[in-house]
RNA sequence: GCCGAAGUGGCGGAACAGGCAGACGCGCACGACUCAAAAUCGUGUUCCUUCGGGAUUGAGGGUUCGAUUCCCUCCUUCGGCACCA
């Protein structure tokens, strides 16, 4: 039908057949936006603010829909945010620190600063065929002294608040990176490097830490924020908060033993203890009988991988150490052996064994013959028959002293009665106390790499560790170092960067040569956004105090327990220094999905089923990928990529234009056709706002798609023309224009000859009257099935509803001429009889 | 093993107070236009059917006049953790 009003061949149809050429006015577009200083983001204290963040790109050199699929999605919901009377911050930057950039320089010779740069252009100009609203002028690259200047202010006021240190300990090591590794940063059961998926071994070396832990508590409340479950359940499952108690047991070798339990109703049950191969108390309680036993089991864990060592269906092997300790609570002597069991990383390092009442205590016990002594019965049995496997279940505590007859259940912590009431009493005898115990690590720091932020801290024989006097900031990275994967920091291979004076006594001392965890450059980067040339601290305070804390927060949820769990740690300790404030950085958070190969498959080079966003753009125009990244999945899902998909959003952009570019003449439509159509355009309007709201873009599409079919039909109907076609159609395109910037305003400026900006222009207010139905349609059920459809005035009342219902002829014909016992009205959308 | 998310046509998905299952789009089929093709436009498209209707939201059960939606049991997929004392 639409067609035949483009065939009379007169001239006008000639005028209006423009073609859409997406390539050309999205090019033309941004120019003039850039030009104009659209997307500048000026403080402006008359509007409320509102500080959209999306993840910063790591400059990788190349920009994939990894990139595209959280950030087009991301400004379309920033551009509704400043229609709808925002000040809207939606910066950009670059994460330029990192790997990469040190291998491409193994590999090829090329200059890591040099890689990073050249990639950084290249991503820029990518990045701005997106046509996002980002504001240009406060760029931010962690690689640029100016910002890198401050990465190291602030490990040095952390140092300052006590919350940097160093230790010797048994850390994670990438051999293929050549690096120590957070121990977020090794992943998987198979405990391989994040970032280039090698496993990773341990190593004994010193190295500086943050102190995450001692906000572990404050790091599981997510009171103030509004986080997906899925995040708060990772970072919460991560920190592994476990309640108990810790006891103190002596050993006959002098030295007492602390061990934290979460089971202390079951201390007279422990006829053993066990410590980790690597205690330092192994030697002290090893009888010399047992010597050569224990050194023998000792060097044997050390050669195990983790992974063997940590696998639980391994069976359990341990040695005696030929020591005893005495069980506090009822002076029982009880041997001590050793085994890979027990973790040196967990607690103290060393464990009670209750092996009734434990599965692995129990498989130990069983193995080696020792005592199973049962403390819980469950209630209602009293028999006395050896116990077939560890009972973990509710009851009663038996054989335990003072305790005998204490219900306990399955509750953890002070909720179980039985726990609490031996904590109490623990205490009261001396010889233990409540506590809580974390799986949480504090965060290495320290990366034994080139490219990164420099750890700001010199040592001197005399007077140890000392941070650079502040006034010396930033601590440059030499540009003439020699990349060699030695697992030495280049910098300690450099013949005289290292080499300064003690900021103390002014003798020789010599600078660190690690340099920082690139996620402790992302931790702050939202803080620079607001003034990164600002050169008297890392922020401005006057863009601090208008912009923060971040409204939205979007990216990826692979990052729950790294980047989103360093960058709140950060905050909080920020705050505590007096640097910030507030609790949190970040109040909303929302996670895009991945898009997979057509494959179903991660997207990879090797597997060559990489879609280029580049060659999209080129072949349909940004506004096309930007629609279909936006209405072809759930947008927290994500799902395959399908090539055929996007000429879907392509069609339907054209028939955008097709629409907007032909000058129908006006027409005599019907008033109800007019009405009509009003009202479509308000529901429609209804809908899209609050889709935006919740990040439902799949929805915002459809509902804008189906909109276009029923002004297709309205024009048909003659509507063109009219005030209310007029209406629907700068409606249209404001809606339009967060999601497909680029042709809505070329359509506003161009063909309707509005005023310029068109993503300067205010959201449309909905007209609930307009939006209002005048006669609904009516489901007719009779038990249960849909019969027939009624239509009533929307303001009849459910009588008249109700015998319209029974008049209809399908109704009467099921109902058989049986009375209806029940007819149900269902908030004027369904009526319901029931026979 | 523990924790979490999710299962709807050939495909992506919709249904936002428990109330018409399959919106919107892809694909497919047929038709119009064309010498032809592409583009565009139109019609149809969950399955079965004796054309009355029946079945149907991973499976089974429950609550309800009514369940994709709430409850219970189970299955599958994905993600995280995993000898964590």
């Amino acid at each position: 039908m639409v067609a035949k009003r483009v065939v009379p061949k007169n001239k006008a149809s000639v005028v209006k057949n423009i073609a859409y050429e997406p390539q050309v006015i999205e090019r033309k577009w941004q120019a003039k936006w850039e030009k104009d200083k659209l997307y500048r983001s000026v403080i402006d204290n008359s509007k409320p603010k509102h500080y959209a963040l999306t993840m910063l790109p790591y400059t990788s050199g190349d920009l994939h829909f990894g990139h595209w699929y959280p950030m087009a999605p991301s400004d379309a919901r920033a551009r509704f945010k400043r229609m709808n009377g925002y000040n809207v911050l939606f910066p950009i930057g670059f994460d330029a620190f990192g790997l990469p950039a040190e291998n491409a320089a193994i590999k090829r010779g090329i200059h890591p600063k040099t890689w990073t740069y050249k990639n950084i252009d290249n991503m820029r100009r990518q990045l701005k065929t997106m046509g996002n609203m980002f504001d240009w002028s406060r760029e931010a690259i962690t690689a640029d002294p100016e910002y890198y200047r401050w990465t190291e202010w602030f490990f040095i006021q952390l140092f300052k608040q006590g919350l940097a240190y160093r230790k010797m300990s048994a850390v994670d090591w990438c051999p293929s990176c050549n690096t120590t590794l957070a121990r977020e940063q090794v992943v998987g059961e198979n405990r391989v490097c994040e970032r280039c998926g090698t496993p990773v071994i341990k190593k004994d070396l010193e190295q500086w830490f943050f102190k995450a832990t001692k906000y572990a508590d404050e790091l599981l409340n997510f009171d103030e924020i509004d986080w997906p479950e899925r995040v708060k359940t990772l970072q919460t499952n991560w920190i592994g908060r476990s309640e108990g108690a810790s006891v103190i047991f002596k050993t006959e070798a002098g030295e007492p033993i602390e061990i934290f339990t979460t089971r202390p109703d079951t201390l007279w049950g422990a006829t053993f203890m066990v410590f980790a191969p690597e205690h330092p108390l192994v030697d002290k309680v090893t009888t010399p009988q047992q010597k050569a036993a224990i050194e023998a089991y000792k060097a044997q864990a050390a050669r195990q991988s983790d992974i063997e060592r940590e696998s639980a269906d391994k069976e359990k092997t341990g040695v005696f150490t030929g020591g005893y300790a005495i069980n506090p609570v009822n002076n029982e002597r009880i041997p001590i052996w050793i085994a890979d069991y027990v973790l040196m990383s967990y607690g103290t390092g060393a464990i009670m064994a209750v092996p009734a009442h434990d599965e692995r205590d129990f498989a130990f016990a069983r193995k080696y013959n020792l005592p199973i002594i049962p403390v819980i019965q469950p209630v209602g049995t009293s028999h006395d028959s050896p116990l077939q496997a560890a009972y973990v279940g509710a009851g009663v505590m038996v054989n335990s002293g003072p305790f005998n007859g204490t219900r306990v259940n399955t509750e953890k912590g002070r909720k179980n009665p039985g726990i609490s009431a031996v904590i109490d009493w623990l205490a009261q005898q001396g010889i233990g106390k409540e506590a809580v115990n974390y799986r949480y690590r504090d965060w290495l720091i320290s990366r034994q790499r080139y490219w990164g932020a420099p750890i700001p801290m010199i040592y001197c024989d005399k007077h140890g560790w000392t941070p650079v006097p502040e006034d010396q900031l930033p601590v440059l990275l030499p540009d003439d170092v020699e990349w060699k994967p030695t697992g030495e920091s280049p910098l300690k291979l450099h013949p005289t960067w290292k080499n300064t004076t003690c900021p103390v006594c002014g003798e020789h001392a010599v600078r660190e040569t690690d340099t920082m965890d690139t996620f402790m450059c992302s931790s702050w980067y939202h803080l620079r956004y607001l003034s990164p040339h600002y050169d008297k601290a890392p922020f401005d305070p006057k863009e601090y105090d208008y912009w923060m804390p971040v409204d939205t927060y979007t990216g990826g949820i692979e990052h729950a327990n790294m980047h989103l769990l360093y960058t709140r740690f950060f905050h909080k300790a920020l705050r505590d220094a007096g640097i910030v404030e507030g609790n949190e950085p970040m109040m909303q958070l929302r996670n895009q999905g991945i898009i997979l190969g057509e494959d179903n498959e991660k997207m990879s080079k090797s597997r060559g089923n990489v879609v280029a966003p580049d060659e999209l753009v080129g072949q349909f125009g940004a506004d096309a990928l930007r629609t279909y990244l936006m209405f072809a999945y759930r947008w927290q899902e994500g799902g395959p990529w399908n090539s055929q998909g996007i000429d879907g959003t392509a069609r339907w952009l054209r028939r955008v234009w097709t629409l907007f570019t032909d000058h129908t003449p006006a027409g005599a439509a019907s008033d109800e056709t007019k009405k009509n159509l009003r009202r479509r355009v308000h529901q429609t309007l209804k809908r899209v706002t609050r889709d935006f709201e919740n990040f439902e873009f799949n929805t915002i599409i459809s509902s804008l798609m189906e909109l276009l079919n029923e002004m297709y039909k309205a024009r048909e109907a003659g509507a063109a023309g009219s005030p209310e076609w007029n209406e629907a159609s700068e409606i249209y395109l404001k809606m339009l224009a967060p999601v497909a910037p680029h042709i809505a305003e070329e359509l506003w400026t161009n063909q309707l000859g509005k005023t310029y900006s068109i993503h300067q222009q205010s959201w449309p207010k909905v007209d609930e009257d307009a939006a209002k139905e005048d006669m609904i349609e009516l489901p007719v059920q009779v038990n249960g099935k849909v019969r027939d459809r009624i239509v009533v005035p929307a303001e009849a009342s459910e009588d008249e509803i109700k015998s319209a219902a029974l008049a209809s002829e399908n109704v009467k014909k099921f109902l058989e001429g049986k009375e209806p016992k029940k007819i149900i009205v269902a908030q004027k959308r369904l009526v319901s009889v029931v026979v």
